[in-house]
DNA sequence: CCCCGGCATGTTACCGGTATCTGCCTTGGT
DNA sequence: ACCAAGGCAGATACCGGTAACATGCCGGGG
């Protein structure tokens, strides 16, 4: 009466299901799903086919409470808008595919906040590992990091004290690079531009290696704006032109990411600015934003495939092993400088007078 | 000896471990923690208090075994890396975010095999509701989601069958109706450029579209070219290259999406092509990847966010009731072009003869 | 011919919570 | 003063698997 004779999914399935329908015990079942300890073929083949004919999928909710063992890692990133996070994301999984280890992704918007709120949902399951965008934490999320007894991998950043490992890079170094090179170019009257500060720690750190960097050869920023939202071309573009025209004198713009920055691009070459003779530009995490635009803007490439490769190797050893060595690991990449077609690399010579 | 004085986490905590420090049973410790049933405002504040000392996190795993309730939906989606993901993904947290559910995203790389295993991966976490991009799925996936007793909403497309519910738009149409705009502008040698058809389901059914309203009116597509690999604007720029030169009578590109859509712009741009009277050209998705820029690409809109809204929505809907009503909805947007600055309203009056 | 060892399977005791029922004690109506 | 009702807390039985141990059966060496 209450059992149609095929397909319709009454009560979920269990493993009981699929031990009377192959009249062994439960157990045997698990060790054939699982493909541990030893079954006979033949018992295992009557398995597997009632398994498939009644479409049986397993609950890793009571496996996994049962055996105390989460293949899960928790991924904590501030934001899917920023290809940048996307990028990492696709080099984790990369690593985890050939592990038994799966990433689950939290969002934080870049609030403290809800990454508190975020990451107490994660640790609730129990994963087996936690990576996490950031060396700035709540001292709650510190301390639920600190006593959920699991690999922890901060990374982007290394200015500053990790909970346990970190990858990434010094955003104080980049800005400082950043400013060299520019100086080193010539120019002298640089403006910056640049994101939310407050909450986008890493930009902030860019921003002050950038004004240290140029404070040693004693220079300061010309000028300067900030805006909060969303990065976009349209907002480059209005900044920059508000910026040209209220310090004339500005002959490089600093942006704290590449996409305001092609944005003033955008508005340069749409003003005939010479760039980067007149003008030079550069932005920050070589996004191939405009990969087939005519001028490629100046960047700098924070490495974050390897960034999110490293990080999966740190938490796949330390899972596969139980815990010990690779822990407190401490990686910091270059990041490196590209410099388009918005950055000369030398003092104006002739084209472009004193 | 074994036990510290404050946070060292040794063995993770239990309801046992508040319940003994706060003197009461673990019953009314998890009473408090889920804010649930009877408990004296003196007995509640003492267990929080010392739930919040000891820096307990609840252990969702056999939270979710005992009370048969996982608050979770699956969201699949082809990729990460086309941001019309990450922003559908984002609509849908939003409307989740004021539920006790909460997404988890799989990406199955257009491969229908990892759609098979992301969703067996996750339904093995018994959620309470699927969300999955596209109407085209395997056998097996199909079966398991029939069979997975949990409402199911297939989004984007709705040129099919679902297993339960959808929310999307006609693909078929939105390329009809962009031919029809096209032609009606005068248009009439139009090329078509794609991505890797036979995996974008999507797209193909766009070009299926496209080509029957062209025929429709007696037209053929005059050329066309796939590529596979990621869409890039450096790849529209080539493409719009050769198609240009092997075919020059063209005056009019469809392309597959706007990341290469606005590559063949560029190139128009530098090679002093006047568009939109010389050449037209239009993509897909209304992707502001270029909302700064002088020119805008001519495009559709798919309504992502509200696509991902509805889709929430009904699952949110029917997960709080009964799974009763509202199953097997059916929701089909419609699309709408922008005619940006590459699709002229009207056929070439006087600035381009004939 | 018996015993031992190893393979193939079954049995038992949890994992850490939650649903449900029970029981105590207080409170208020009559 | 007595009893019903309700507030509050505890006891118990699972949820659906898995670890660890127990068992049965088989063949081979002594």
């Amino acid at each position: 009466m209450t059992d149609e004779p095929h397909k319709p999914a009454k009560r979920p399935l269990t493993l009981r299901d699929v031990s009377e329908a192959s009249g062994v015990s439960e157990m045997t079942v698990s060790r054939v799903l699982r493909n541990r300890g030893d079954v006979s073929d033949s018992t295992r083949a009557r398995v597997l086919t009632a398994a498939k004919e009644l479409g049986y999928v397993p609950n890793k909710i009571a496996g996994a409470l049962a055996s105390q063992r989460v293949n899960l890692v928790a991924v904590i990133i501030p934001s899917l808008g920023n290809m940048v996070f996307p990028q990492v994301l696709t080099a984790i999984s990369e690593v985890l595919d050939q592990t038994p280890l799966q990433p689950v992704v939290g969002v934080t918007n870049y609030l403290p906040e809800r990454e508190e709120k975020v990451l107490y949902e994660m640790l609730s399951w129990r994963p087996s590992g936690v990576i996490i965008a950031g060396l700035e934490h709540s001292d709650a999320s510190k301390a639920m990091l600190r006593g959920a007894g699991i690999p922890v991998v901060e990374i982007m950043d290394t200015d500053g004290t990790p909970i346990d490992s970190m990858v990434g890079i010094s955003h104080r170094r980049a800005g400082r690079m950043m400013a060299e090179a520019i100086m080193k170019a010539g120019y002298r009257k640089i403006a910056f531009l640049g994101t939310k500060m407050p909450l986008d720690h890493r930009a902030r750190k860019r921003f002050e290696g950038f004004t240290e960097a140029l404070a040693k050869k004693g220079l300061e920023i010309v000028d300067q704006e900030f805006y909060d939202g969303g990065s976009s071309l349209a907002k480059g573009r209005e900044m920059t032109a508000r910026v040209l025209e209220r310090s004339p004198e500005v002959d490089f713009v600093y942006y704290s990411n590449d996409k305001i920055g092609v944005g003033g691009l955008l508005h340069c070459l749409d003003a005939g600015i010479d760039v980067p003779g007149r003008l030079g530009l550069a932005g920050f995490n070589n996004i191939s934003l405009l990969d087939g635009f005519s001028k490629r803007l100046a960047t700098m490439d924070s490495g974050r495939e390897e960034i999110g490769r490293r990080a999966a190797e740190i938490i796949a050893a330390r899972v596969e092993a139980g815990s010990d060595e690779m822990a407190g690991e401490r990686i910091e990449l270059s990041p490196t400088i590209s410099r388009g077609d918005t950055l000369r690399a030398r003092p104006a010579g002739g084209d472009y007078p004193e």
